[in-house]
RNA sequence: GGGUCGGUGCCCGAGUGGUUAAAGGGGAUGGGCUGUAAACCCAUUGGCGUAAGCCUACGUUGGUUCAAAUCCAACCCGGCCCA
């Protein structure tokens, strides 16, 4: 029995940043196979983007683990947390969305991490905060409110930085790590999972629990998955991501452009791979670093789709990019046989966004047409059914006389 | 409420009457080199136009001027200090 629990818990260990705590977790997860119940694990969702990335696996693949062990995921979505704005002040004009579009989002939400969860209904609780969050009423949040100190609030590290740099700070920012300790109270969570930009508030979870007469939750903290530019947390806005309804050769693409030093970190976080193996694989000296990545977007690519598609994937980016042939499915576009100027077919072909672009992208030699570079912008083009129209090195479209 | 500083392109930031589509940096994109890696080198980085050129842009609105991101006024927004 307490091997089993401590086999558990190297496993739930893995890819970790912190516990808190981890005699707590271990009490817990002896306790829950006695009785025996599940523990409710509890992970909060912001909807204000519909689209998940690889970051927000990080924290879904823990779930899962949890959830392979018998437990309960609670996914909160914080749909009237949405609703004020964000928490983090890193972006102030982010517009406020409607009802109808947290609802949308929330849905697209949830389908896109049922990739990686089990939604089997014992296994998985969708709740949305405005259940609770939406009747409380002013007296009962001046008393949930009552729960923290300001000094407690300002020990936040982005409160702190941000206010350090004379950043803003508004007042409704405190109430997040409350509302989020709220949930946490409602839903009476074992364990609550998130990042490590989540430390502070979820940490909040386990007092205001205690503040409710509760045991406090254990929190886990994961690490931010580095973008793909290398330097920034993954993030949609950042256009730094890899969603998880990427087309599988975008995916494997995208995947191959990391540097060198993230395989690690990636192999860690987003595969199942033991931890002896991905050493050898991050070792330059024992594989070609190539080679490594070839089989670390293999996997990723597995995992949304299958090892078929994988497959193919690895095959048509050699074709493309080793080999420089053209894709197999270029887009098609359908064009009248008219002779245009080549600024203007670019345009037409979605290949640039504006003509000036079109001129500057053939000025610099990164245009070509059926594998012939162009230099003039203003050449006039005759369409030919077929014709292949390449911007730099992954922009393709094939003309269709109508 | 008072004082003071500020709001510039995707971001940061220089510019204080004309030579400013606006220095410099970051980022991004294209080319070279490669393994669509890193590093490095070169280039591009508002729109329309075949071109000459035209249009739009420095918080908002109005004004002064032949000419304004730059001067004036009012307003909106924010930081800091004081209360």
């Amino acid at each position: 029995m307490a091997e089993k629990i401590a086999e558990q818990i190297r496993l739930l260990k893995r890819g970790t940043i912190e516990i808190f705590k981890e005699d707590e977790l271990s009490e817990k997860l002896t306790e829950a196979a006695k009785t025996p119940r599940q523990l409710r694990i509890k992970l909060g969702l912001d909807p204000t983007s519909p689209d998940i990335h690889l970051g927000h696996t990080v924290v879904l693949r823990k779930m899962r683990q949890f959830q392979d062990l018998g437990h309960k995921a609670v996914l909160i979505i914080g749909d009237y947390t949405a609703r004020i704005g964000d928490p983090s002040g890193q972006n102030t004009t982010r517009p406020t969305l409607t009802d109808e579009q947290i609802r949308q989002n929330a849905k697209t939400y949830f389908t896109q991490a049922g990739k990686v969860l089990d939604t089997s209904d014992d296994r998985l609780e969708v709740r949305y905060n405005s259940e609770w969050l939406e009747k409380m009423s002013l007296m009962e949040l001046i008393q949930l409110a009552a729960k923290k100190t300001v000094a407690q609030m300002l020990q936040r590290d982005s409160f702190k930085k941000r206010l350090a740099a004379e950043d803003d700070v508004y007042t409704h920012e405190f109430l997040y790590p409350l509302m989020q300790g709220y949930d946490s109270v409602v839903i009476e969570s074992d364990v609550e999972l998130g990042g490590t930009d989540q430390t502070f508030n979820n940490l909040v979870g386990r007092d205001i629990q205690r503040a409710y007469g509760q045991t406090s939750q254990i929190v886990i903290t994961m690490p931010i998955l580095v973008g793909l530019d290398g330097k920034e947390k993954m993030s949609k806005s950042k256009g730094n991501y890899i969603g998880v309804t990427d087309e599988p050769n975008d995916m494997f693409g995208k995947v191959m452009s990391i540097s060198d030093d993230m395989m690690e970190n990636y192999f860690t976080l987003l595969t199942d791979l033991p931890a002896e193996k991905i050493a050898k694989l991050a070792n330059p000296d024992k594989t070609h670093p190539k080679k490594a990545k070839v089989l670390l977007a293999k996997k990723i690519v597995t995992q949304f789709y299958n090892e078929a598609t994988a497959q193919l994937a690895a095959a048509q980016f050699d074709k493309v990019f080793a080999q420089g042939q053209l894709p197999d499915d270029i887009p098609v576009v359908k064009i009248s046989s008219e002779p245009i100027m080549a600024s203007k077919l670019l345009v037409l072909c979605d290949l640039t966004s504006s003509s000036s672009e079109a001129k500057r992208m053939v000025k610099q030699s990164a245009v070509s047409i059926n594998a012939n570079k162009i230099s003039d912008p203003n050449a006039e083009i005759t369409p030919k059914d077929g014709m292949v129209i390449q911007v730099g090195k992954r922009r393709f479209a094939r003309l269709k006389i109508k």
